[in-house]
DNA sequence: GCACTTCTTGACCACACGTTCAATTAACGT
DNA sequence: ACGTTAATTGAACGTGTGGTCAAGAAGTGC
């Protein structure tokens, strides 16, 4: 053996995650990267390859620390299915018209402004957002808003949209409700 | 007088409008921009300014030629409500797959690229999105998804997000279902 | 201590970016 | 026909980009 790597691969990906989440992909330049993870290019290219597959990294360390908690959330036996649709749309409340908030989140991010001109980012993006949609899915099955999966799903989304525009906790509350009204018999 | 212009600015303002909605802010360049718009940068500088107020420039192209339509089509007095609002989900459905329609929607691609970075698209993204927020409550009022205009408008915009991402006609079809079956009796 | 291997550094590269500007062209009023 | 004024051109500029690489540093096994 030789030199070990001087640095957890774990903390530089997480990094590599922040960066491109707040920045996007043009936008996160060699600079910023370079001072987030503390690591320079050339560490970086050879453990990781080019500009490309650290935002591959970004996107699967953004799965794992926040897609994959939000799906626990909607599959969390303990609460009723309304009370973890609530838990998934609060987040976006919270996240209205703070910094971190306006980050949005990655994989709307990333569909945005890499699928259509990335093939290995779009099938990514797309898995994640599948896994989601299904999340929702089992989550509402059983439920008044079982037929309305699709729209809690897009309305997540687009309730990111609208964090990232800039509107206010007020709006984002209005249209928690509006998500939750879904889930109630009528 | 003196030399006139010898551009047609409508024309170039619909050019440029499709370039950013195409590539983005920053995935649009100069060379882009010229082959689109025919002219070269010193006419754009001169004529136009730089390349942020080229982009405001587009975002404005946008509301008149596209944004406007679509809220046209929400007060059209000649259908039902659900007819209005099948039209706008069917221009989702439509654009799915699409090369076209893979370009999004342009205002809700600035709300991810560059809201949080510029407080004038900012603004006109707002304004932009506000004004379709405000058609599709006048439209489903005094039906029975009045209290559910908001999550139209987030589906709709996240609906965009998912033709992004490269989903199917076939999903952007049941999306369009469960958005209309807010507006039937229960 | 030495040889070997890997990781790390930072200077370097070619290029594309947004921007500027002096020179040229073309239409107008007289 | 000419002078004035504005539009147009395209070369040039400085900067920042993603990417490369030879040299040095730092561990490991003998």
């Amino acid at each position: 053996m030789a030199r070990p790597r001087q640095f957890n691969e774990t903390d530089v990906k997480s990094a590599l995650c922040d960066v491109f989440w707040e920045h996007g992909y043009e936008g996160a330049s060699y600079a910023n990267i370079m001072k987030a993870t503390g690591l320079n290019k050339g560490s970086l290219y050879a453990s990781f390859g080019d500009k490309r597959a650290l935002y591959q990294h970004a996107i699967s360390d953004y799965a794992r620390s926040h897609l994959a908690p939000g799906v626990a959330m909607l599959r969390d036996i303990n609460l009723t299915p309304k009370d973890r649709i609530n838990n998934l749309m609060t987040t976006l409340v919270q996240a209205a018209q703070t910094p971190q908030g306006r980050w949005g989140c990655l994989l709307c991010n990333a569909a945005i402004d890499q699928s259509p001109f990335d093939p290995e980012v779009e099938k990514s993006v797309a898995e994640a957002l599948s896994t989601l949609r299904k999340a929702i899915r089992i989550c509402v099955k059983d439920t008044a808003a079982q037929e309305k999966a699709e729209l809690i799903w897009t309305a997540y989304f687009g309730g990111h949209v609208m964090v990232k525009a800039g509107y206010s906790k007020t709006v984002m509350r209005t249209h928690r409700a509006q998500v939750l009204s879904l889930l109630d018999k009528s």
